[in-house]
DNA sequence: GATAAAATGCTCAAAATGAGCATATGAGTT
DNA sequence: AACTCATATGCTCATTTTGAGCATTTTATC
C-alpha cells in the first residue's frame, strides 16, 4: 500500500472523534498609559506573576466570541481589538516536570483595551510589559539589561560554533547588527535556551543567578513566552493595520501618539518622519481644537479617520526609521 | 468586590484544569510542480475533498514535532516547512447542524514539502489549490471565476450599504482598487457571508446556485477556510521569508524561481526587476552550470544560499510590483 | 522682551521601485 | 552560414519613498 494510500486510510480523512485534551485560554490584555505599556497580570496562588487564563468555554460561537465575554464579563473592559496569537502545546509548559503529566493546550490571544483602569486588588494589576523583557526597552538608549546579558549570551554562544554566534548576534542586535524591535519572541527564546531566565531554572531545578533587572520577572507556566509573542506580534502590526488606535484616546496629539507608538515597539522615531507618514496616510484628522498643556507650542488636537479602516483596509502606522543619534 | 479582582479570584489565574476538548490537526501540505501550487487533499468517505486530518497525539514534545512526525510517518515526504496557521474552533464547524455539536478545536498547519510525489492512489492527490479557489490565479489576466461572481457580490453589498461595497471593492479588486494576493482568507470569508461558496449553502441546506468553475471546489468542514488561511500566509511569507526555497529543487534557474513565486501568489511579476530584487539581496548564486532546455539563450542554474538563513535572519523574496501589462 | 520647549514646515540626498529598451546566446530553420 | 525565435541577461531612467536635519512658529515662563 502506498504511503499516500495510507494517510488517506487513517481515520484523519474524515472528521471523527480526536482525542480530548485539556484546553485552556491565556490573554495577553494590554493597555497604556502615560509611556508605558501595560499588561494585565494577576498573582498564582504560588506567589508568581501570571496572565490571566481559564477554560475554554463551549457556549460561544466562535473563539473570539468566547474569549471577548470572558474577559468582559470579568474586568467589564471593552476590548476594542482581539486577535489569537498561537496554540501553545509543548509537552514542557508544565510548571513541574512531572512524567505523566497530561499535555494542555493553550490558547494564546492578545487583547487591546484602551484605558488601564486601576485594578483596586492586591493580585491583579497592570504591570509595564518591561519588566518581564527589560531587554526590550530601547527608548533610553541601549538597555542595562542587554550590557549584563551580553557576556553569559556570548559565551552561551560560543558553544553554538558560528550559527550560534550568528543568531546572537542578530537577535540582540550585537556587533554591528540592528535591532529589530519584532523579534521578541526570538530573543527570549533564546534567553531560555541560553539559560538566563528564571523558567528555564526552574524547569530544570537550578539556581538563577543574574539579577533580575536583567533577566526580566518571571512568570508562571510559559506565559511569558504568550506575551513575549503578544508583544512581537503587536509590534509587527501596528506598521500594517492601525492597530495603535485601539490604545488611543478619542482626541489626541500626534506627538501622543508618537509616543505610543515607540512605548509599544520600545525604540525612538524620527519625529517630522513619523508626522509626514501618519499624515500623508491621511490616518487621523483634525479635531479643530488643540492642547496647550505641552510645555510649548500647542499641539492640534487629532482624531482616527474611523473611514480609513474600510476605505483602505485600514493601513497601519509605518515607522520611519528609528532615530539613530 | 472589584471586576479585576473577580478576574484573579477565578480558576484561571493558575493552570489548573481546563476543559477538555477534542482537538484535532488538518494540514495543509504544500508542494509544486510545473506551473501549480498543489495541495495534498484526501476524500472523505462522503465524497467530497478534505486536508489530511486526525487526532493530536500526545506523546511528542512540540505541537510541531508531532505535526512533522505524523506526516512523514504517513507520506514519507520530509517536511522542509511547518507553521502554524490558527486555530479553529467555531461552533458552525461541524458538518451538519446538530444542536448537541461538541465543539471540536481544529489546529492548522501548513507545511512544504519540495515534490509532489505520485500518490498511486485514488482517494489522495495532490490538486492544485485554484481547484478550490479560482478567483485566486490573476496569471492569465483576470479569472473568469471572478467576472461571474461579480453580479451576486454586488447584489449581497448593496444590502451591507457603504460598508459592504468598500469592503468587496477592496477585497476583490474592483473597481479600480487594486488586488492584493495575500487577502485570500478575507475574500473566502466574504464569499462565505454572500452564500455563494457550497459550505455556507450546505451548511444552511439550500442549493447552490454558481457553476464550479466560480465558486470553487468545496471542501469537508471547514477545511476550504484553513486551506485559505495557508494560502494567504504562505504568500504574504514569501515576501519577507525565504520559504520559496523549500519548495524549489536543489538548482534551479531564476526564471524557474519566478515562476514557482507566480505560482504561489498567483500574479505575474516584472521578469527584470525580479531578478534584480533577488540577485542583490544575495539569496542565491550561481552553481556554474547552465541549462539550455529553456528554449533560448541558457539560464545560470541557481543555488540558494544557505548562509543567508543565519546570515541576515532569512529575508524573503520581495515581490516587485505585479506587472501591469 | 528674552528664553525654553514643543509643534510644525520644508529641503535634500540617497535608496528603492516600476517600466521598458537593448543586447546576448542558444536551438531550430532555410 | 544566415536567419528567426525565444528566452536570458544587462542597463537606463523617471518617480517614489526614505532618512536626516535645518528653520520657523507659537505658547508658557522667567
Amino acid at each position: 500500500m502506498s504511503d499516500i494510500r495510507k494517510l488517506a486510510a487513517m481515520p484523519a480523512a474524515d472528521t471523527g472523534a480526536p482525542a480530548a485534551l485539556a484546553v485552556g485560554l491565556t490573554a495577553a490584555i494590554v493597555a497604556a498609559t502615560g509611556e508605558e505599556p501595560r499588561v494585565l497580570v494577576v498573582r498564582t496562588a504560588q506567589g508568581s506573576d501570571a496572565l490571566p487564563s481559564g477554560p475554554l468555554e463551549a457556549q460561544h460561537r466562535t473563539l473570539e466570541a468566547g474569549l471577548r465575554n470572558w474577559v468582559e464579563r470579568r474586568t467589564h473592559q471593552a476590548l476594542g481589538y482581539v486577535e489569537q496569537l498561537y496554540t501553545f502545546g509543548d509537552r514542557d509548559r508544565r510548571e513541574t516536570d512531572g512524567e505523566g503529566a497530561q499535555r494542555a493546550l493553550s490558547l494564546g490571544y492578545l487583547a487591546l483595551v484602551r484605558e488601564a483602569r486601576p485594578t483596586g486588588a492586591a493580585d491583579a494589576s497592570w504591570q509595564s510589559w518591561y519588566r518581564y523583557f527589560p531587554w526590550e526597552d530601547w527608548r533610553g538608549g541601549r538597555p542595562a539589561a542587554i550590557a549584563a546579558l551580553e557576556p553569559p549570551l556570548r559565551e552561551w554562544a560560543a558553544q553554538g560554533g558560528k550559527l550560534g554566534q550568528e543568531r546572537l548576534r542578530l537577535n540582540f542586535g550585537l556587533g554591528g547588527a540592528r535591532w529589530n524591535e519584532e523579534r521578541v519572541l526570538e530573543r527570549y527564546e533564546l534567553l531560555y535556551e541560553a539559560g538566563l531566565v528564571p523558567e528555564r531554572l526552574r524547569d530544570r531545578n537550578e539556581g538563577a543567578p543574574l539579577p533580575e533587572a536583567a533577566r526580566g520577572v518571571a512568570m508562571a507556566v510559559d506565559h511569558r513566552r504568550v506575551l513575549a509573542t503578544a508583544i512581537g506580534r503587536l509590534r509587527g502590526k501596528i506598521k500594517y493595520r492601525p492597530v495603535v488606535f485601539e490604545l488611543m484616546p478619542s482626541a489626541f496629539t500626534l506627538s501622543e501618539l508618537q509616543r505610543m507608538v515607540e512605548a509599544l515597539s520600545g525604540v525612538r522615531l524620527h519625529k517630522q518622519n513619523f508626522r509626514r507618514l501618519v499624515e500623508q496616510q491621511g490616518l487621523v484628522e483634525e479635531t479643530g481644537d488643540t492642547r496647550s498643556e505641552t510645555g510649548g507650542r500647542p499641539a492640534r488636537l487629532m482624531r482616527y479617520r474611523r473611514e480609513v479602516l474600510v476605505e483602505r483596509l485600514a493601513p497601519g502606522v509605518r515607522l520611519p526609521a528609528m532615530r539613530r543619534t
